[in-house]
RNA sequence: UGGGGUGUAGCCAAGUGGUAAGGCAGCGGCCUUUGGAGCCGCCACUCCCAGGUUCGAAUCCUGGCACCCCAGCCA
């Protein structure tokens, strides 16, 4: 990285930073972290908040930390901290040994409430969940105070340690912050601190049974860990004054709560709990299902981490609500795998073409560039035969304007070959396309000196003796609209799903090198796409294929505007 | 209608009183044995609107407008 691109724009929360720095607020440390609560699969905007965090420390020489936020024991669960440690890791967030987690805080946090207590700034409520929201009042109307809010100190400390001890059901009451139930931002109005909950959790197992809330909890977290800079989202910002609140009252160490908008994706969803209704109405096969934006359907897919990487750079960071157009994901994928991708031939709806011209039996090895982004992937030999397969979009009986393909009576070169006519369609009883009687220029074979002549256009193929066949799984848009949560009255996102955002190929044609294919590895299949060999159904000798995104498709373009006109 | 935020191109996003970067998308052209890639060019007389200050305003001031978030014992 040259010296320029490293002076390249900051967004406003490296200002801060730098301000910071500049300060000294916080000694010259960076510390950050990634907080998710373990009750769910990560999804790309989390791997924006990773790539913000960590890229964050990483750029000042500071710490990151990886920490569960599991204060809530009856949405968690264990397989969802396996899987976002395994995610964190793949986007490259590396936390080092600091794998944390807010419940081994909990003794800690306890012992605040308790000098809160002490100090009569916090309080046992025995109001139900109902009265709670009763007297909390609106938006523009202040709430009423709760009767229990001037129990004595004695009584609190009382009371809350027998919450503690496992006393009292389940909501039977809880301890709150006294603040201001007329102050005009709700979050403030005497918010709750600990509830009840008799369950067990993921870790602590029967420990405890009253766990903190948010609120409390995660200022706390970021002033244990000494974290400088405790970066959110925009909806955070509101819960700001009470961050701060709890931690100036307790008198601790005081990290900055910066909030950041979250992302959003044009024909994407990007909630949690939409995702998980997607997995359990098994609208997808699952958690990986390569439409799915988690990072861990992404990485089924075929994207790399460092392509999501490159996105999260291109896109910035900002307070400002947006929706980015998915076209930029697909554009950091096609980039770098552009320039990486082994070249392959594979005809993924294959019609027959026989060389009426060619000896039969005779074989030819011709010799195909495997990257021409990259002279030093070299190149590879492949079989050519009188019969092979070629692209059944790749010939038209009747072409339209601008078609360069084959059609009756025209050329077209088959790539690192020859040039070949069509001179007869042989079709079946109901019309349709068998076989293409074609013959070829036996002069025209690529690398020799006379084959310079021109044709409209170079399509793959797959000699038919040679070929491997295989399982393609092309995927598209997992819905139809740019914004899914766009519906008519009645209906909701999951009427908006593509019905056809996945076809199944299964007789697809490919050249013999492609057999050997390793779960995860990545191809461009010549003028189809990217594809990669699917990490849990492909085995070499029997490849399934994910189609990651297509190339940018020039002639679909021309031909839906024809269609217009 | 209380409070907290945000408005720069179709989508992102720089810009911090000196005359609107960049990327994605789109549109032309060149080149091409991938209709891919690459290369060249075009794409905001104007920054939500209206006033004001100033020699000069996207940037400062005043007043509007639009959109987002908040009334979970979720995070």
């Amino acid at each position: 990285m040259s010296i320029d691109e490293k002076e390249e724009k900051k967004d406003f929360i490296r200002e801060i930073i730098d301000e910071d720095l500049k300060t000294n607020k916080f000694q010259g440390r960076i510390h950050t972290r990634f907080p998710p609560e373990p009750n769910g699969y990560l999804h790309i905007g989390h791997a924006k908040s990773i790539n913000l965090n960590y890229g964050i420390a990483k750029q000042y020489g500071g710490k990151f930390n990886m920490r569960f936020d599991d204060t809530n024991p009856s949405k968690e669960e264990q397989e969802y901290v396996d899987s976002i440690v395994d995610d964190v890791r793949w986007i490259g967030g590396d936390f080092e040994d600091r794998l944390l987690y807010a419940s081994d805080y909990f003794d800690k946090m306890y012992e605040w409430a308790v000098q809160l207590i002490k100090a009569g700034k916090a309080y046992v409520c025995d109001l139900s969940g109902d009265e709670i929201r009763d007297t909390r009042g609106t938006l523009t109307e202040p709430g009423k105070d709760s009767p229990y809010r001037n129990r004595s100190i004695e009584e609190n400390l009382d009371l809350f340690e027998r919450m503690r001890k496992g006393e009292f059901p389940n909501g039977s009451k809880t301890l709150r912050a006294k603040i201001d139930m007329a102050a005009p931002n709700v979050n403030l109005r005497d918010p709750i601190m600990y509830r009840i909950l008799h369950e067990s959790h993921h870790r602590q197992g029967d420990k405890w049974c009253v766990y903190p809330m948010y609120d409390w909890a995660h200022g706390l977290e970021d002033s244990i860990e000494g974290i400088t800079h405790s970066i959110c989202t925009l909806e955070f910002e509101n819960h700001r004054p009470l961050y701060d609140w709890f931690i100036d009252q307790l008198g601790i160490y005081h990290p900055q709560q910066i909030e950041f908008a979250r992302l959003n994706l044009t024909y994407t969803i990007v909630s949690k709990r939409k995702l998980l209704q997607l997995v359990q109405e098994k609208h997808v096969s699952g958690w990986d299902d390569p439409r799915m934006p988690t990072i861990v359907g992404f990485r089924r897919r075929g994207y790399t981490s460092e392509s999501i990487k490159v996105f999260c750079d291109k896109i910035g960071i900002s307070k400002k609500d947006s929706i980015i157009d998915v076209a930029m994901l697909e554009w950091s994928i096609r980039e770098e795998l552009n320039k990486t991708a082994q070249r392959a031939n594979a005809v993924l709806n294959p019609v027959k073409v026989i060389l009426t011209n060619y000896p039969e039996g005779q074989v030819e090895e011709l010799q195909a560039v495997n990257n021409p982004e990259d002279e030093s992937a070299g190149t590879r030999i492949v079989p050519f035969s009188r019969e092979m397969y070629i692209e059944q979009e790749d010939f038209r009986e009747v072409p339209p304007p601008k078609y360069f393909r084959l059609s009756p009576g025209k050329e077209v070169r088959l790539r690192y070959a020859y040039i070949i006519k069509c001179e007869k369609v042989i079709k079946d009883d109901k019309g349709n396309i068998i076989e293409l009687h074609c013959t070829y220029d036996p002069t025209s074979k690529s690398g020799t000196p006379t084959a310079n002549r021109k044709v409209k256009a170079t399509i793959h193929w797959v000699s038919a003796p040679h070929a491997v066949s295989a399982e393609v799984r092309l995927y598209d848009r997992l819905f139809l609209k740019e914004n899914p949560d766009e519906t008519e009255e009645g209906k909701t996102f999951l009427d908006n799903i593509n019905p056809n955002s996945l076809q199944v190929l299964t007789q697809c044609k490919l050249e013999p090198m492609l057999g050997a294919a390793k779960p995860g590895e990545r191809f461009q299949f010549e003028r189809m796409g990217y594809f990669c060999a699917d990490i849990k159904d492909s085995k070499p000798g029997a490849p399934v294929f994910n189609r990651v995104v297509t190339l940018k498709d020039t002639w679909a373009k021309i031909e839906q505007k024809d269609i217009k006109r």
